[in-house]
DNA sequence: CAGCAAGGTTACCGGCGCGTAGGATGATGG
DNA sequence: CCATCATCCTACGCGCCGGTAACCTTGCTG
């Protein structure tokens, strides 16, 4: 639904680049609505209008062009996570705004966030590692504000930075899937609600002993 | 190194129902290990100590073979964490029951708990649907608990059940695969403050508008 | 306008893995 | 001791799909 209608007039020539970028969006739309398993590379090349050894001229095989699209949707859920953390000092609003950044990523360019959150290929330990990458990195710094604002240990603190994440990331996904029943911002600050309250009820530093 | 050690027997004549139950074991030892398309049915059956056919005496096909572990392990978290709920009024100590039953689950059984929160096969309709109905059994029973304890709309205790199951599974998820890292009941503590404290940050029944 | 490189195509191979046909072998009852 | 049934085995068919070999075409270049 995102990147090309569906007609491609399988005659254009492109420029390298361009073609790389044009495969990468098909694969991207077959890849996400089937899985890897069940999408087959004939198809990703039929999408992209184009034979299928145009596709191993760009990529030296399957698992390398599913591993350049999920290391490009990984670092963009760090990205919106760590842009969340950095837009204010508030912790409160960090944690509002983190929630948000979730819920953003789930909701953003055509499901790509399946290959994150979904992928039914983390048994294949380079998928493994980069899901896990993404998670841990979400996760610590969230631990480090946590970290900041109480007297948790650093296992603790992130600990709660993975809870806080899987919070997160089941909520929105349910949400998208029900995306009728709730508007956005209500299950965005329900969630933070519950996140922030959570946080807050550890011992602050300025708590007496 | 749940069910029967390694070397089998391969001459054994079994009875069909211990058969049956015996095979199960040895599908779950392959799917856990490998997930579900890396397994082959010449390794579940030699497994066993026994030779493919006899899978398809007991089985359909391999899809069949799966859904009835499934079944059986989507079920017990159900049961688990429906008994947790009930073991006591007092909900605080629900809560520390109900993040205890999702440590429990994870920890329990050969890692089956790969099969429900970890499967490869979610793009198959027969198995996203099981996935999905004992998520959503679990978050609907905390939602109920919370409805009763709080002003929260239905919308938002089922969306606050869908939070603290993300919240349990990921963290319980997490802390398995650190182990030694972090004893399991201090794990179990601090997600069990962080969702307790979360929820009772809303709104009770006794406060006034 | 020859020729060559870049981009694209058709047609094929080979392996893997699910599922099955057909036969052997051991227990059980007449 | 023979028949019969359930259990189990060896061996194979066959479709699917990732990956490749060999050839074509378009347009720029000297």
């Amino acid at each position: 639904m995102t990147a090309t209608p569906d007609a491609r007039p399988r005659g254009t020539r492109l420029p390298r680049m361009a073609r790389r970028r044009q495969l990468l969006g098909a694969a991207q739309e077959v890849f996400v609505a089937q899985g890897y398993h069940a999408a087959a590379m004939d198809e990703i090349a039929e999408r992209a209008g184009v034979s299928k050894p145009v596709l191993y001229q760009h990529f030296p095989g399957k698992l390398e062009l599913y591993l350049a699209l999920l290391d490009e949707h990984a670092e963009a859920l760090v990205t919106t996570v760590r842009d969340a953390l950095a837009s204010t000092t508030d912790n409160k609003m960090r944690v509002q705004a983190s929630m948000q950044a979730f819920y953003d990523f789930v909701a953003g360019d055509g499901e790509a966030y399946r290959l994150v959150f979904e992928s039914d290929l983390r048994n294949v330990a380079q998928v493994r590692a980069r899901v896990e990458r993404a998670n841990h990195k979400c996760a610590e710094m969230i631990a480090k504000v946590i970290q900041e604002d109480t007297r948790a240990s650093v296992d603790e603190a992130y600990l709660l930075g993975i809870g806080l994440v899987g919070m997160a990331e089941v909520s929105a996904r349910y949400w998208l899937s029900q995306q009728k029943a709730i508007p956005k911002e209500t299950a965005e600050n329900v969630i933070a609600r519950l996140a922030w309250r959570g946080i807050s009820g550890f011992p602050r530093p300025t708590d007496p002993a």
